[in-house]
DNA sequence: CGCGCTTTTGACCAAAATCAAGCACTGTGG
DNA sequence: CCACAGTGCTTGATTTTGGTCAAAAGCGCG
């Protein structure tokens, strides 16, 4: 939304903050009257089970709606939370229904967004219900990083990447010793290299062939 | 987008069309021009892989638009096939997307569905990533009963139920034949009797219970 | 140095997949 | 009216993938 047309959000925005990681930003069962794009840093939403267990649904990255949900099905039925401080910029809910009403460009603009998304989700849910561990981190991997370089924020192999293996665990419906060890695989195969927080691609031939040659369409 | 405004719908509408079971509808790849709403009868939408892996994205039931993505993602990513003998209405994508420039109803009324759909997307995420083959089963059972009961095409708790083990299977993730065990659980506990082509729930609450408690918010 | 947090590793377990056989229903043709 | 072909369902034996539990090892940081 914010890279899709700079001028008429930045008219829109209301303020830029900055919250630390690990701070939920936005919480499920709310009604918020702010939205949010992601201008820097990682964000992810999730939603929790009774029990504990965790869902996450998508892994944010700069340009991407915070909660694009929050426009029109209320109250919120996931939350998000900071991966690593991230600056937000501070949308009015009621400034974007009424420019999504008056500007005759964003009824499509909007639709097209919502689209994508739905489509992404799509993509989770492929792989979710047919892929192995190996061909679902090797695919996050690759959807992660194609993302970041089609952002422009991705300039050679190497990424800041701030998941823990938890995150990996909730996001791909797999456990975090499972995640560990299916990372493990990679690295032996000589797929990618990761530090602290960072991850280097080292062969993404070897990776796209683990994640069963299956790439995921741009879609951006 | 039909039930929502039946009036506008109607003038748009090209053509009713009737299409046998198990034909596909519209194919992954293709761009289409023609758009169609479910007037009658079961359809699904999904995936294959190259290798033949099949992923149900989402059953769909008379009232659900059968190719949303096709408004704005191009070529299309998925494929639809009906399951039953269907009656579909026929619009031109252009009228639609006239029609949502011009209607100044239009853009709040599409990105509303969107985001339902986006919202369903992720419940399918959740059921995936973390629930059991009871819990994934008897979860879609409900969706599919709440969603046929809020468009008043559900009587009693009897249902006509088109689904194969194997349609099943393809949607939660899981193969035919642990389906069959799983169904054979629900049967024993009670919560279900099921015949050729028909479902009744004979004890809804053990089946919400059987579900994880974890009523699907109604969305609807 | 030592305290949290995260990752790794190992031994063991469980849920679901696979393989394979047999059964039941339905619809068709003799 | 019955044989039988096709499709889908059930069941059992076995294997696989990934989960669980638990301990230990790394690592960043005060």
């Amino acid at each position: 939304l914010v890279d899709a047309s700079p001028a008429k959000f930045t008219a829109l925005r209301r303020e830029v903050v900055t919250v630390p990681a690990r701070r939920i930003v936005v919480r499920a069962g709310e009604t918020p009257t702010k939205l949010y794009s992601l201008y820097n840093g990682w964000c992810f939403r999730f939603v929790l089970l009774p029990d504990g267990r965790r869902q996450i649904l998508s892994i944010l990255l700069p340009g991407d709606l915070l909660a694009t949900q929050a426009m029109y099905v209320n109250p919120l039925r996931y939350s998000v939370q900071s991966l690593t401080e991230v600056t937000l910029c501070v949308f009015d809910r009621e400034d974007l229904l009424t420019a999504l009403r008056n500007d005759p460009q964003m009824p499509d603009r909007m639709s097209a967004r919502f689209a994508r998304e739905a489509a992404e989700a799509d993509e989770r849910v492929l792989g979710l219900g047919q892929l192995t561990a190996i061909e679902r981190v090797a695919r996050l991997i690759l959807r992660l990083t194609n993302k970041l370089k089609l952002r422009g924020l991705l300039r050679d192999e190497n990424v800041e990447f701030p998941l823990r293996q938890e995150h990996i665990a909730d996001a791909l419906g797999l456990t975090a010793v499972h995640v560990s060890r299916t990372l493990s695989m990679l690295k032996e195969d000589g797929a990618i290299v990761m530090g602290r927080n960072a991850l280097t691609i080292t062969d993404r031939d070897r990776l796209v062939e683990l994640a069963g040659n299956y790439q995921a369409a741009a879609l951006n």
